[in-house]
DNA sequence: CTAACGTTTGTCCAATCGGTCAAAAATTGC
DNA sequence: GCAATTTTTGACCGATTGGACAAACGTTAG
């Protein structure tokens, strides 16, 4: 009678958002906020359209939920970054992390990808406030590491960005990835590659002159 | 009589058709193909429905002219590197024509972006053929420059896959870019720090050792 | 068995979608 | 001027959309 509005209670209700969520997050990923229809979710879901708007009262429901579920574990990577251990090694795990995320969760970055590219109207305010604030953290502990030589100095902000930039490219644009390599490096050992080359521009481009 | 299906003839059909793929351009960019309405662009290019299916046959064929005018500039940066060149003077400016494009040009990008995004159903023949060949020949050229020890040894294709995405996020991902740097570092002085930063990566990340 | 509750579905709706069409209005060529 | 042509529009159409609803179905506790 609850409409599962708050707090799901049966096990049937866990498991029937679940399926919707996961079947949501396909369609999605692949098509947008708009582009995608409930019909399309609940057909994905495996369940009618009465009987998926039973468990979320909305499509923006279901995306909204999507979205904040994401950001969880998005950001996670970020914040194990730690000003006690090794610059260089920090932000090659950060980068190594980011790389797992965009190979294992691609759907849950092309569904960020969406919503940044029309202008983030679900979650701006989330931008401004918690990812500023975690960034702005994270850039202290590394204007750290360059006062005291560990790595190059150079804006840290657009060190940031260029690890999300490259990372989550092998998600969102990997239709245009795997068309330039071609089927003779399509194998997964494209991740492996991209691993090796991150590795190496980023550790070399911030190793310490002279 | 002839529709404008292939060459447009008077001087109001060039203006007109051009007005409503700028409008486009502007639609697109923001909602993506399915997101978009004929209607919203109609309204962007100031005219009615049926007046701008009376330029563009349908929805489809503004979106195809639209990528296929895009995909002549954009694959423009790219072709006009030299292996006769100094190498990293190469890279870093065709590391700098990529940034211009994605100041000057966001919408184009975001229209891109979108179409990857999506599984690029309109241009992944481009995708395969053109662009795969015109990366091909560049990726023999940049291998040159490694043989002859002029820059470091490593993979070009994940080399030139980084430069797209460095670059271009600042397009794509404009509002995210925005939010984290804040009010106070969102002038036009972001492109000259992220010019700063990508060329002190790229070349020193590419720097021969010892 | 049965009453209460949770789940599922068929049917329906108003709004919006891409696109058509005929006729009006504006422009052009002579 | 006038007729031919190009441009613009209002009205309309079938299809699809997100969502509502009540009735039917299933499950379970007593």
């Amino acid at each position: 009678m609850d409409q599962a509005a708050r707090k799901p209670r049966t096990r049937i209700q866990i498991e029937k958002r679940e399926l919707i969520l996961e079947a949501a997050l396909e369609i999605f990923a692949q098509h947008g906020f708009r582009g995608a229809t409930i019909d399309q979710i609940a057909d994905a879901a495996g369940m009618s359209k009465p009987n998926l708007l039973y468990y979320f009262k909305s499509k923006d429901d279901i995306h909204r939920t999507l979205i904040q579920r994401l950001l969880d574990t998005w950001l996670a990577p970020l914040r194990e970054i730690d000003d006690i251990g090794d610059p260089v090694t920090e932000l090659r795990s950060y980068i190594r992390r980011k790389l797992e995320m965009a190979r294992d969760y691609p759907r849950e970055s092309r569904l960020f990808a969406n919503e940044i590219l029309q202008g983030a109207p679900r979650v701006l305010p989330m931008l401004e406030g918690e990812l500023k604030s975690l960034v702005d953290e994270k850039v202290q502990v590394i204007r750290g590491w360059m006062r005291a030589g560990r790595i190059a100095r150079t804006d840290p902000y657009h060190l940031i960005f260029a690890i999300w930039a490259t990372t989550q490219h092998y998600a969102d644009f990997d239709v245009q990835v795997r068309a330039v390599l071609g089927p003779a490096r399509d194998g997964e050992g494209r991740f492996e590659d991209a691993a090796r080359f991150l590795e190496q521009l980023f550790v070399e481009g911030l190793r310490v002159k002279g």
